[in-house]
RNA sequence: CGGGGCAUAGCUCAGGGGCAAGAGCGCUGGCCUUGGGAGCCAGAGGUCGCCGGUUCAAAUCCGGCUGCCCCGACCA
């Protein structure tokens, strides 16, 4: 009635196991509990088979999805995995993608890949049926695997190479009808988590050179997460640690720069034998990496060069860089640098440079620093930014670091927390309909170009989140709305006949949400165990009490509320804790 | 793709040129037990990752390969 996955089950039916030994090899406490528990196993590096368990888990999971990507109006699709190259050469993603993007050979030697993300192969299901302004706006979403051969799976189900993702299309008009979408379904994935009961946070999130105006990826923050995201002490901000901006006061510098143009001497070239990175130098000079201007030499895409300045304790950000030079880049190699500075890359420096310079923010700091001298093992010191070397402005492109003044309140510090990315809205705009040639014809017989979004959920990934949030050492508790059982009866000894048929009417009244241990001969203690491993929220014990008192021990593993009934009124308090652990969403 | 580690029973691991391959947990049968993976008895279970080399003799030493784990690089 509730629920559209029934759970109705006997422990001694139940294809389900568990393990007595901490199982080695699982760093994550999501692994961990998952592994112990009988959720998953291992099929080889990134691939995992779930159990019932498991898979209940995440149907559970799943179909809270479904029911949120409904009443935004969008609408279940199912789309190969297996897919044509042709299809990806038509956007240059065959050749962008790197090997992450599994290729393989039919029968036939026609190429195919395994999709990793369906933009493409929904694309052209769409433009072979739409025609005109009244077909849209629409939108799609699939739940199912997606493969990416990812060079290094980690921390279980965070980070396989097949994983089950939720990813959602829409289709609009116009420009301005598609920014309405996408915050449509940036509402309903706030509202997901919340229901998932996951404190996920909306991060903008970075758009790069992959174009498009706005994107934000949904954070849960945990020490397994691989993004790193900075928030303010003090205010509400918060961003990816790529693209966070932070605050230095550039006006304030350039005046102690003008002080420090007239104070410091004329820059002196200085043997620096070895001292191939910032570090070194520090050292051998013994100054702080601060007072170092480093130079990183990059060549973009369409092959110009480019000398970049940052700060010796600083890094550059890859996205802040590509986005100020508005287009992909890769750092030039040590053989490369050497034909053209005539030095190692650690000997580079800005004094003698003649073409593009771009100079982080951070450089102004530095009132008399150390460059490169463009020969090996020397360096020039006293170099005064503005009066040594000279640019037209400065840019962003290092990033933030923690203890990093706040860019929005100018108060606070920044500070930085692991986080994993569980969901991520992009607003695609024409990225896929131009190349694609999705078109349709407009009131004015105009033909015009789809405006697209997509949306994706790792729902795996969401139930690793899951364990991780809700788990302990050995112990989970689900919310009530995704838990695979929601009550776990235990009678402490089946083969006592009251004991078993007060259980078994517990369980008959119950039994489209409940599971039972109905096994004899498995010890009480292994009993409890599986309970704890196994999640439900309302845990039922049905044993000594009963033959003692007439009571049977109801226990709301939420709160750790226990509470002792007599056989009429355990239906009532089950029910009471039932109302009280189902979430108040009522549709909105 | 670099650096490191590991590979012996279903799981966790011990053993370290020579007798029949070891433990705990798990599993099977029996007894006992029933509020936190209890106890006793009896069993089953092995290509010691793969290939090659050294040796009278290799799970053990050497070389190669593969797989897995960790660190890094990478991650629309």
């Amino acid at each position: 009635m509730w629920f559209n996955n029934l759970c109705f089950m006997k422990v001694s039916e139940l294809f389900a196991f568990s393990f007595k030994e901490e199982p080695k090899d699982a760093e994550s406490k999501s692994n961990r509990i998952m592994l112990k528990g009988g959720y998953i196993k291992k099929v080889a590096a990134g691939l995992y088979s779930l159990t019932p368990l498991a898979y209940k888990l995440l149907s559970n999971i799943s179909g809270i999805i479904r029911e949120e990507m409904q009443k935004i109006g969008c609408q279940e699709i199912l789309l190969p995995m297996m897919t044509p190259a042709e299809l990806w050469k038509e956007t240059g993603r065959w050749d962008i993608y790197g090997k992450e993007l599994i290729r393989f050979k039919d029968r036939n030697e026609r190429e195919f890949c395994l999709a990793p993300t369906h933009e493409e192969i929904v694309v052209d299901l769409v433009r072979y049926f739409i025609k005109s302004w009244r077909d849209l706006p629409f939108s799609l979403f699939q739940i199912g695997q997606k493969f990416r051969d990812e060079p290094r799976p980690r921390f279980g189900i965070i980070r396989c190479k097949e994983f089950v993702m939720k990813d959602a299309y829409s289709f609009d008009r116009s420009e301005e009808d598609a920014e309405k979408t996408y915050w449509k379904f940036y509402e309903a994935y706030r509202r997901i988590f919340e229901r998932l009961r996951l404190d996920v946070i909306p991060v903008q999130a970075s758009v790069g050179a992959i174009g498009g105006k706005f994107s934000h990826e949904f954070i849960f923050i945990t020490e397994y997460g691989e993004d790193k995201i900075m928030f303010c002490s003090k205010c509400s901000f918060v961003s990816k640690k790529e693209i966070s901006d932070f605050f230095i006061d550039v006006e304030n510098c350039k005046l102690s720069l003008e002080e420090a143009k007239t104070k410091v001497d004329l820059p002196r070239k200085i043997p620096t034998p070895e001292t191939t990175t910032v570090e070194k130098l520090a050292e051998y000079l013994k100054i702080p990496t601060s007072k170092i201007i480093k130079s990183l030499f990059v060549k973009t895409r369409s092959g110009k060069y480019i000398l970049c300045l940052v700060r010796g304790d600083r890094f550059i950000s890859e996205d802040k860089l590509s986005r100020v030079l508005e287009e992909d880049f890769e750092i030039v190699d040590e053989k490369e640098v050497r034909s053209i500075f005539g030095a190692g890359k650690g000997f580079i420096g800005p004094l003698k440079y003649k073409g593009r310079l771009i100079v982080d923010r951070t450089v102004l700091t530095v009132g008399d620093g150390v460059v490169g001298a463009d020969e090996d093992d020397f360096h020039f010191i006293n170099v005064v930014p503005m009066r040594d070397f000279h640019f037209e402005s400065v840019e962003d492109i290092s990033f933030a670091e923690q203890g990093d003044v706040c860019p929005s309140c100018r108060e606070g510090k920044l500070y930085e927390r692991t986080g994993l990315e569980l969901g991520h809205v992009f607003y695609l705009g024409y990225k896929y309909s131009k190349p694609m040639d999705l078109k349709f014809i407009d009131k004015d017989k105009n033909s015009r170009y789809v405006v697209m979004g997509c949306y994706g959920i790792g729902v795996s990934r969401t139930m690793a989140a899951i364990f991780e949030n809700y788990g302990d050492k050995s112990e989970i508790k689900f919310p009530f709305e995704i838990a695979p059982f929601k009550i776990h009866i235990i009678p402490v000894n089946i083969k006592d006949k009251d004991i078993s048929d007060v259980s078994f009417d517990i369980y008959h009244k119950f039994e489209n949400i409940a599971l039972i241990d109905d096994r004899d001969e498995v010890s009480p203690g292994e009993k409890f165990a599986d309970c704890d491993l196994w999640g439900a929220p309302i845990k039922v014990v049905v044993g000594k009490l009963l033959k003692e008192q007439g009571k049977v021990e109801i226990i709301n593993r939420f709160s750790g509320q226990r509470y002792y009934e007599s056989v009429q009124e355990v239906f009532d308090r089950i029910h009471f804790l039932v109302e009280q652990l189902l979430p108040a969403f009522k549709s909105s």
